[in-house]
DNA sequence: TTAAACCTTGACGTTAACGTTAAGGTTAGT
DNA sequence: ACTAACCTTAACGTTAACGTCAAGGTTTAA
């Protein structure tokens, strides 16, 4: 029963580096460049030494590039999703959901400050947003070409 | 009228870099850099050369860091705060007004991307908690201590 | 079997955002 | 007037995340 007929997707094994990185919208310099920091690996490596990856690696790497597009660094990108070797390393079923448990929680709650921030961020825009467009007619009308000096009440909300 | 008595904090005009940087945390070298990339600049400099800034400043470095914090590239900054140099460059009221609204708008748009993005991402990771908690007690009690074999249709839970 | 198109491992180059001297001028307190 | 503690510009060093080039081996279609 090592390898079960029924298994829905067997993942071919079949991706170069070249195949996969145009699959993910990236390089193969930067696939290589993941592996070294423990991000992903290949499954396999052909008797000529190319690197041969599943299509599980795909789903992977557009995890790390969407993490990477929203400011988090490669090492910490490692410690959310956990290396590449862990990965590889066999261990009990209930020891490595407990470690998905704990990055899951552990993503969670970094995820809910970074949202916040931007949350309150975006508070603070719109409250200019509304200060500009109800109020500030008043500065308009009195003078409207004159310099925008510091004697304007609302001068800070053009200034940042 | 120029300087009119009524002003609520005339912004002493007294903060060399040493002490704006200890009051937002960072180091003068940084402040320095933030003047060459045209985020700040000091207000005024002191007859031999020191770098004097107003108070206002301190809020403005703050935004900065705050902004670096979620991941955005100091360029992106002056894109989004508007540089220094424009700010100190006199205008009219209304253009001010008009260039602070965009930019608002600017901000909001590229905010509510990444808010969503991250939304998604966390959508997604309580998905994955919901599964460990309540269907993979499937798997455990199966056989707890086996290795997380690919034959779980569970899985891809406990991988990425 | 051969050539184009891929791959391999180095190793050096690049950009952003600073850190870190170096060599000297400025300020503030005594 | 003098000194400690700051400041100035200039310039080189550092880390992350790759880009790029070199010298050579591998695949695959003809």
């Amino acid at each position: 029963m090592t390898t079960s007929p029924s298994q829905p997707n067997p993942s071919p094994v079949h991706l170069t580096v070249g195949e996969l990185a145009q699959r993910c919208g990236t390089t193969p310099r930067t696939l290589r460049y993941y592996e070294e920091q423990d991000l992903i690996s290949p499954s396999q490596r052909s008797k000529g030494g190319y690197r041969l990856y599943s299509e599980d690696c795909i789903k992977r790497v557009h995890a790390i590039a969407a993490l990477q597009d929203l400011g988090y660094s490669l090492s910490s990108i490692v410690t959310m999703l956990g290396s590449a070797s862990n990965l590889a390393t066999p261990c009990s079923k209930i020891q490595r959901i407990e470690h998905t448990r704990e990055r899951l929680r552990h993503q969670q709650q970094q995820l809910s400050e970074k949202l916040e921030a931007l949350q309150n961020i975006q508070d603070t825009i719109e409250q200019r947003l509304y200060i500009l467009e109800k109020h500030c007619g008043i500065c308009k009308t009195e003078d409207p070409d004159g310099e925008c000096a510091s004697t304007c009440e609302h001068v800070d909300v053009h200034k940042q």
